[in-house]
DNA sequence: GCGCTTGCTGAAAGCGCTTTCAGCTCTTCG
DNA sequence: CGAAGAGCTGAAAGCGCTTTCAGCAAGCGC
């Protein structure tokens, strides 16, 4: 911690110039064995750890790439963040982390804190705001890349770019969904749905759309509420749409963390699930299948789609359109929902 | 993205040396008013963001801090990475992740890489291996400030350190869950134990104990089973101990999360919590309280704890004595845990 | 009115590293 | 046997910024 070795103190003991120091460590030239040698062992008998600063300066790209997230404590974010971590323990690359709480402006602050680390690429979780000044500021920031805020988009830093995006298929997978209710003898359906800025919300709910209409079923625009994408928030939307009125026998959660509070609302209200009520997530979050009853949801690979999200902002690309990556999903069948014939 | 805007631009934008440039934005000394709202506006107008790594081997002091954690999907790590991110983004911090996902080598290579960045402090989040290798790495690295591998140990730069760490009260407030265990009429007890090179094994341990020494009540070594601190790690440690044979009344999970494991496991087992086997965690992580039945457990205040652990490592202390504190946890009883006499 | 503070400002010296650009030592071939 | 490469190595020029260190103008007292 003291006083830190530098690559001159490495070369002078090792009897090299600087120059040649820094290629033996880089590996970049042919440097004669012998002189090779005597670099690694001074190196290692100094403890050397070069100065990323320095590094980075010199022009050696920087090693790190920016990760955006609302929370840190959202599963759903952790699973995604978990392969992101993964990949760039493999790329041996740094990560800087940053939690904006939902907080417009402080999304903005640290797009521009990693652009100061010139960072190769920002990885932004479920980003996406109506905020008028984050909308100007991403197309300020990110000209001409940013475009769309899906759930996870990459932004890369590479020459000529604009905002890629991984993404859940969450169309295809609420459509399966909505299928597989359809297919238990559900027609009444409720909806606790989230921000409609979130392209999540978007396409999730029009998955679900699809399979209803294809089945000629309607679904009652107030038996649709919106709530965050939290714990409470499901609970809440939950606490709301009972005290509006439950019509219907099946309750979808845009997603598993809003389920997991709809689920505690329900009992808290003296519902039975899936005896009163059915109800089905989306995610697959670790914890939903450990929930009584399990879960009902469509499972993501988050830990792949954030390594893929990873690999992609790192792979450049010189067109100029977006690249988009979409994750499957398939329905996962659990205790949650019942068939409606089953139901009382 | 694309050229970057340096600090030279902005100086000749606004007519003026790159020093005063440079006084401007840091505040440092006095300038002149009509000169300063120049540099201003030029700034402003070329959406000036300064090269953070110029700024950090300028010599500015690097503005960024390490957090290490096994696993950035363990909701304990979560919860504390969540006040570290508060405190950070308060002091207008970078934090740079690593995940290591229990592997020693992997924590080594991420403090080489934090240094090489210049961070100002690490944090290490429920660090501790027993492997030889690490041991010895983070006695070079961190000479001499690590002594000890707490839950929480905030490794800081500042001059003079040594190991400051930040705990949860985990004698005390296994000790006091194990009085109100034994208050519900409990003497048998059997614990779902992890790593013994973690203090918090230790520490969890001793306090249950000395409740039970106590109390004159003696816990079977043979009741005791060691399990990772993961969600199957408390699975598969709940399903040894019921094929060696369950003798007791209550199970203590020392982790939250190898609680919910173990429900599920006893569930599977076709035993009924607390019907059959009362069972408590400890953490109070976010999801046990909507378990059923909900857990009883040991709230810590994680997020707390997190931004104690920033706010620690970001003052300076010349002291060569490692700095601990504590945060109190509070047993809180739920519906896992029934009086001895309710059972059947 | 002259010598001195006081208050700003600019030139220049690095911070630690990568990377040209020359230069030096051997080979290799005519 | 001499010249042209081939293969390494070292000197030096930055990368973008902070921070001395001078320098210069204005304000002060004797």
């Amino acid at each position: 911690m003291q006083q830190q070795v530098t690559l001159d103190d490495v070369a002078q003991a090792a009897g090299v110039s600087l120059a040649t120091a820094s290629r033996v460590l880089n590996g970049t030239t042919q440097v004669r064995a012998e002189l090779r040698d005597r670099v690694l062992a001074a190196a290692a008998e100094l403890a050397y750890i070069p100065n990323a600063h320095a590094q980075a300066l010199a022009g050696a790209s920087s090693r790190a790439v920016g990760l955006i997230c609302h929370d840190v404590s959202d599963p759903y974010f952790a699973g995604i963040a978990r392969g992101v971590m993964r990949a760039a323990t493999e790329h041996n690359l740094q990560v800087i982390l940053g939690s904006t709480l939902r907080d417009p402006a402080q999304e903005i602050a640290y797009v521009s804190m990693m652009r100061g680390q010139r960072v190769r690429a920002i990885l932004l979780i479920g980003s996406g705001f109506e905020d008028r000044d984050w909308q100007e500021a991403m197309r300020r920031e990110l000209v001409p890349y940013l475009t769309a805020g899906g759930r996870v988009a990459a932004i890369s830093r590479h020459p000529g770019l604009r905002v890629d995006s991984v993404n859940p298929e969450n169309r295809a997978g609420a459509a399966a969904l909505a299928q597989a209710l359809v297919a238990l003898g559900h027609r009444d359906f409720a909806v606790l749905s989230g921000p409609a800025a979130l392209t999540t919300v978007v396409d999730r709910l029009a998955g679900f759309q699809d399979t209803l209409t294809r089945s000629g079923i309607v679904l009652d625009p107030d038996q649709i509420v919106e709530g965050s994408f939290t714990r409470d928030g499901g609970y809440e939307a939950a606490t709301r749409l009972l005290q509006a009125g439950l019509r219907a026998t099946c309750v979808f959660a845009l997603t598993d963390i809003m389920a997991v509070g709809a689920l505690a609302a329900f009992r808290d209200h003296g519902l039975t699930v899936p005896g009163d009520v059915s109800l089905a997530g989306f995610d697959d979050i670790p914890i939903v299948g450990d929930l009584t009853p399990p879960l009902t949801t469509v499972a993501i690979p988050l830990e792949e789609l954030g390594r893929r999200a990873m690999t992609m902002a790192l792979r450049p690309d010189k067109s100029t359109r977006s690249r988009i990556e979409r994750v499957a999903g398939t329905v996962v069948l659990r205790a949650s929902t019942a068939s409606r014939s089953a139901r009382s």
